[in-house]
DNA sequence: CCCAAAACTACCCAAAGGGGTAAAGGATAC
DNA sequence: GTATCCTTTACCCCTTTGGGTAGTTTTGGG
């Protein structure tokens, strides 16, 4: 599985130096630019799988700008590169929410395992905004627990099944279901469908 | 606002190093342990903000053992520290979703960076767990966009308002918000309010 | 000024959900 | 073996929703 890296660095030789470094490895860069304009471009046209930013591109915030752009519009995930760690501009930086941070001068193992994880975490993002919902976890935070069987229950009507749609699958009458709904909704203080699934995910989340 | 780390290496030289340079910061240092009894009796009794752990622990896999504990129970954000990046051992480590990744030797600036990021990152992601739904991005992935009227009790359904509670805030009549509620299930291709909010955010989730 | 879109309202009907009560059979733990 | 919990089912009743049709009022632009 080949991962296409957009380079943006304004010192040819840096930026050389990381893509050759890369090329050597399990990534494809996908382009080197040195401002903005054509990182918007790039962007747009040959969109990437992570990009690697100089954060204080061509003197001023470019960087940080670009960071902005690519959560609004492109959702990618991005690791600033910088030569000093200056308070402000991280302050800066991490509102933009990096997925990680390459100091200069960095080590090809750094560089890696950063980009690695970079990749690898955002692929996972999208299962954590929904979590399988899990019968210890919610457990653990309830005073009267969901029996197995309501567990099974709670889990189909998370996934917005009905009442029949739940019985069908269980092979038992939709009374049984109904009784079941109305366990859990006195175990977990809700009165409807949608605080349930509300209230699941507020426990899910921690 | 302080940070409490804890420092899970058996090297007592690198411990008491990464320690001492974390103090020098905004970082307070809650325990320095050397295995994998103690960190958990840390966690559990102590516990800190951030986790730095050693991911080849005691020669073995004690580390990622411990990762895969506090993304169980205490969903901590933690970082990996390495002195070299070993293929199959990144592998496993990518699995239980580190927030960063130190490669030995570590720079104090690299080390800051990381830590930071990983903090700030950890406390905004409640915030993407249950995102704020916004008009823009919703209507930006739909062929018939939300009117404004409709999105505020796209909001309301989304917080597990009833029909009669929606109509009393909004000072109109029920049939209004069943008409609304009728366009809306019709727009976005939904039949109930539970497939309603999980259409919801799955469309704030990308 | 007029048109179109959006907002609002009503009424009807059928389906689904929520809450109360009751009770039978099974498993398990003490 | 008895007490307890879980699972299952039933029945009743009322509320909420979803879907259809149809109409008026408001509002923003051309």
């Amino acid at each position: 599985m080949e991962v296409r890296v957009l380079i943006v660095e304004d010192e040819p030789l840096i930026a050389e130096d990381i893509a050759s470094s890369l090329r050597n490895n399990d990534f494809t860069v996908s382009a080197v630019v040195y401002d903005k304009e054509d990182a918007l471009m790039e962007l747009k046209n040959n969109p990437p799988d992570l990009v690697i930013l100089d954060i204080n591109l061509n003197g001023g915030d470019e960087g940080i700008e670009i960071a902005g752009i690519i959560n609004e519009k492109y959702q990618l995930p991005f690791v600033y590169l910088t030569s000093y760690s200056d308070k402000s501009t991280l302050l800066h930086a991490k509102n933009t929410q990096p997925a990680g941070y390459i100091v200069k001068p960095f080590s090809d193992a750094g560089l890696y395992a950063t980009l690695e994880i970079a990749v690898y975490n955002h692929a996972q993002k999208n299962k954590q905004l929904f979590p399988e919902i899990s019968q210890a976890i919610i457990n653990g935070k309830l005073t009267a627990p969901l029996s197995d069987r309501e567990f099974e229950v709670v889990k189909l009507v998370h996934d917005g099944k009905t009442n029949n749609q739940i019985a069908e699958q269980l092979f038992v009458s939709v009374n049984t279901i109904k009784a079941h709904i109305k366990n859990i909704h006195l175990k977990l203080d809700t009165d409807s469908r949608s605080t349930l699934i509300r209230r699941l995910q507020a426990l899910m989340a921690r």
